[in-house]
DNA sequence: TAGTGGTCTAGACCACGTT
DNA sequence: ACGTGGTCTAGACCACTAT
């Protein structure tokens, strides 16, 4: 019950404010000699604060209680930029930045993506992939497809969508999204996704699968987007 | 790097179907034999894995694949129950029950609660908790904060508040809610929440604080709500 | 250079589940 | 009884960061 009950001690010390946000905790050594344990006891002591989320470790100097400011990504039934998340996250997470990794006009369709879009098989889609950066961290990763047959020959298909993003280029090709579906999930991230986002260890994603539909039903873009928890708060208002 | 190697492999023979979601992955003796290495390495690599949510470990019986069936919480500005969250989840979450914990008629408010409905020091409010159960295992915890002024002596601050829910009492009260702010944060679980929600090592929570509003603009109800990532999908309709 | 965390070994005892 | 995971020890070597 050692290594447990070291946890057990920090998280009350961090909770009551004995550590704030970016103070050092007690080094392994020190917990050993405190609690007269073994150091890997005292390492699982403090993994398990990584675990939850409480801390973030720094290789050759320490382990350090860890805070949370998040951007808040405002998803009302909103006007667009490049897309509606970009809009709307530039709006209140200052020192926001968009990176667009790639476009493909034509691409196979992967089968849900396919389903979601209502297309037959083999029809194509285009892909735009975007990063967005907060102060050079990647935090959140989006791809973007919408059906060939609509996008493909039009700026969605080029780096650079222009004034309004892809739902005005939509909405010049008549088919303006005016309807939009948000499935949120949580997670652990993937490798890559710890990798792509530079994500810390303890740190859940968001996973949001947005569907937006023109004023017929149909829909028009199917968007995934992978979100850093550690850096981000989603809202919504519903009427 | 041995205990990172076992884990991707063992990751990538989940990805790729070698295992699906139930099946045992081999034991620690058997990874020792495998890849050479001592217990806590092998331990170590499976560690990994939980810690990602892709494994649940069963003591004395095994290390298994995890499944992910979410339950489809749907706010869409919709008709109310309890809570308008408990009205919906009833419509696609099957088997899904609720128990009302506790009802206070009038409590002392937490400042970031009486901040949120603009109260004044000292103003009192009714809360109410509840715990939402699939099959005897509880997924949700609620905590909702009402101003006493308008919902004590009304059936809100009863552990039976009737037909219609918390959001019918406060309509009959001429409080009738007609907007909605969720704000939706994913971390992992503090100690309490994995012992309320039972949850599984390696599982986020998703964090929602619903505000709801009346007609002109006052706040009349806030709700602090934590589910199980691992049982739950978000669904948010605008338009 | 000294102190920090990261990884690994080899062995022990315990607790839980299945048979 | 046996195999499973859970915990702990005592010691080693490595990699990174500060001074």
């Amino acid at each position: 019950m050692t290594a447990a009950s070291i946890a057990k001690d920090l998280r009350a010390a961090i909770r009551s404010g004995t550590y704030t946000p970016g103070d050092r905790l007690p080094s392994e050594a020190a917990l050993m000699a405190t609690y007269g344990v073994a150091r890997m006891t005292a390492r699982h002591g403090l993994s398990m604060l990584k675990d939850e989320g409480l801390t973030v470790t720094r290789h050759g100097s320490g382990v350090f209680v860890r805070a949370f400011e998040p951007i808040i990504r405002d998803t009302t039934g909103a006007p667009a930029d490049d897309s509606t998340v970009t809009a709307e996250i530039d709006e209140t997470g200052a020192g926001l930045t968009v990176r667009t990794l790639a476009v493909t006009a034509e691409a196979d369709a992967p089968e849900k993506v396919r389903t979601a879009l209502g297309l037959a098989e083999g029809d194509k889609v285009t892909v735009r992939e975007r990063l967005h950066l907060r102060e050079r961290k990647p935090v959140l990763f989006a791809t973007s497809y919408l059906p060939a047959s609509i996008a493909a020959g039009t700026p969605i298909a080029e780096r650079d969508v222009g004034q309004g993003g892809t739902h005005a280029r939509l909405a010049d090709a008549g088919h303006a999204p005016v309807r939009f579906r948000e499935d949120v999930v949580a997670r652990m991230p993937s490798i890559e996704e710890i990798e792509e986002l530079r994500i810390e260890p303890g740190t859940p994603v968001l996973a949001v699968t947005r569907t937006a539909f023109a004023a017929d039903g149909t829909p028009v873009e199917l968007s995934h987007v992978v979100l850093d928890a550690g850096e981000f708060m989603l809202r919504y208002d519903i009427d």
